[in-house]
DNA sequence: ATCCCGAGGG
DNA sequence: CCCTCTGGAT
């Protein structure tokens, strides 16, 4: 580890962004759709399941349930059958049929741009919200916390919580804003390629040196 | 046995 | 804070 750049201080994080941007110029959101409303059911079933996966079953969904009318009048055990593959695939048909009847009713059948409109759809919690309010209108009142912005979170030594939401307010205190929606799409393509859970690719790490984490390195440099 | 672009309820 | 919900890949 790099003494000079104490983890979460303002050079670290430029370091780790530009990193990063140099690694996976390519990342982006990994998530097919074709409207706004079918990036916030995508989002819904990405819920503990990769995001291949979900690629690979909203096709035939999308095109039994085209519009968003089409999704809230679903009958449900269609929708189950549609979605199994993804996991939770009796809560995630709920909270698809709730959230599209909600948009029925209270937004004109419109994904709503604001944060606390996109909090009050059933299945929808901070994470889909960023997702789709970065992706849908480029928006950032937050960052996505999910499974790999946590835990590379932690290994870069970004934050000490646990709990998503303190550390997407950790984030949120050291990364400029203007690169809360960025930093989220590049950490989870790292988290992807390099930093994975079960064996992370340290002596192939481009952030090797400014990772409080890294494997062997520290050795090195006593 | 562990992990994957989590959310809601107790 | 905890727990449950779920299937597929590794």
């Amino acid at each position: 580890m790099n003494e000079e750049l104490s983890p979460g201080s303002a050079a670290h994080v430029v370091e780790l962004i530009a990193r990063l941007r140099a690694a996976h110029p390519d990342a982006h959101c990994a998530l097919d759709y074709e409207t706004p409303v079918q990036l916030l059911v995508a989002t819904i079933l990405s819920a503990q399941c990769t995001d291949e996966r979900v690629n690979l079953t909203t096709p035939a969904l999308f095109a039994r349930y085209p519009t968003v009318e089409a999704l809230a009048a679903a009958e449900p055990l269609e929708i189950e059958e549609l979605v199994r593959p993804t996991g939770f695939y009796h809560q995630k048909t709920r909270y698809i049929r709730e959230s599209a009847a909600r948009l029925l009713a209270a937004y004109g059948g419109e994904v709503p741009p604001a944060m606390d409109e996109l909090l009050t759809l059933p299945g929808v919690a901070r994470k889909t919200a960023n997702v789709v309010r970065g992706e849908v209108f480029g928006l950032a009142d937050g960052i996505t916390v999910d499974t790999h912005v946590k835990r590379l979170a932690a290994r870069l030594g970004l934050t000490a919580e646990t709990d998503p939401v303190k550390v997407e307010r950790d984030l949120m205190a050291i990364i400029p804003r203007d690169s809360w929606i960025e930093i989220a799409h590049l950490l989870i393509w790292h988290g992807r390629r390099v930093c994975t859970a079960r064996k992370p690719a340290c002596p192939d790490c481009p952030l090797n040196d400014v990772c409080p984490s890294a494997a062997g390195q520290q050795a090195v440099e006593q």
